[in-house]
DNA sequence: AGGTGTGAATTATTTCACAGCG
DNA sequence: CGCTGTGAAATAATTCACACCT
């Protein structure tokens, strides 16, 4: 297969969670326009989006909605659990352990770890908080699939080694601080200050570039 | 000035965080290589990033680290302060609202906006939850220069439009929903479900395509 | 020598436009 | 018809490679 971009996979996401949305609603049928008005692209995007991974649509119809959400589902690997843990109790990593999103969405949070006597064994939102210095060892016997780390950004780097050595494939870091990671490891990264500097970089320049 | 990509504005944050860390650690010059090794791109990204903007560097000898730091923090916007509102004070809601990198970085959160009565008037991190009724009147007497939006995917859209008719040009939203706003309106969606359905798409398809 | 700044070349992504199928 | 699927064209982003300055 073809290597994919990261925009097409984002897109991807936008499509399943519109044809959701209007799946639950009712509708049996949707076409690439639709598909693009909702998701603020174009249709011929949606249409290439698509072929990626075959053809979907009927000509002159559209594609069916319950169809397409599946394979979308299938394409995006959501047609099976995942078994995810949080690394950091702080103040994101609570609020991502509380984020009830996740198990709508088939991430099953079991497993928050921090490194604070005073938080570790606390009950939290279902989950006990363990001994980070456990994580190795969980990442084995419990098999999480993916690491989301929610730490300083000084300890990232460190956690981020140790859990790669351990196995871990895939990471989601809220930490503020660029990441490095071996090529057979996804990372993503959100970084408040970076989205932040986007939308001041814009209105600082606005008016100057379009 | 040339329409500048997202892209490179992501970068030029990232360049930045770098400069401040080794700039604080007393590093005075730098290259283009050390900033693309650190930021994970390449000499020529950096120097074409830069490009954009003037000519920072000395040839042979590389950058100076509080220069470029200043040029940075100038172009980027943050050579200034920003009136920043959290809409939503839910979990998300909240841990932005006790988020100390905010400050930090010239942001000044100066309102927490709710609709549950029981939140209104709690202090919060040291702000009080105000009644979103009052949002628009708020961001007109208050000039909040960015909104930051922590609400149900339901609510996203009309609180989006009530504050772009108040006048809000920039939007930073964590709800799990697409959102539209005008051209001259800047948005920033970071969206957990997308960030995690990334990462099983890179599982599911891993190996297949690298 | 050493590292920047930048056109030119390459590669990636988006858009166009239309043949073809239901 | 109407709307998909897709090569071809256009545009955007990245990388190359080298002249040029200190």
């Amino acid at each position: 297969m073809k290597r994919i971009a990261e925009s097409t996979v984002r897109r991807l996401s936008i499509y399943l969670s519109f044809l959701e949305d209007i799946g639950a609603r009712g509708a049996l049928t949707t076409s690439s326009d639709d598909l693009a008005r909702l998701g603020g692209t174009t249709s011929a995007q949606v249409r290439k989006d698509l072929s990626f991974f075959g053809s979907f649509g009927k000509r002159g119809l559209g594609y069916s909605v319950p169809e397409l959400s599946s394979r979308l589902r299938e394409i995006l690997g959501l047609e099976r659990q995942w078994r995810v843990c949080i690394v950091g109790a702080g103040k994101i990593g609570s609020a991502l352990a509380r984020y009830a999103g996740f198990a709508e969405r088939g991430f099953m949070v079991s497993g928050v770890y921090d490194s604070d006597p005073g938080k570790i064994g606390k009950q939290w939102g279902g989950v006990t908080v363990l001994d980070i210095a456990d994580l190795e060892r969980d990442i084995v016997a419990r098999q999480y699939h993916i690491a989301v780390l929610a730490v300083p950004a000084e300890e990232a780097q460190v956690l981020v080694d140790r859990m790669v050595k351990a196995g871990i494939k895939a990471i989601l870091s809220f930490a503020p601080t660029q990441i490095t990671v071996p090529a057979d490891v996804t990372l993503r990264t959100v970084n408040m200050a970076m989205e932040l500097e986007g939308l001041t970089f814009a209105l600082t320049n606005r008016g100057a570039d379009r």
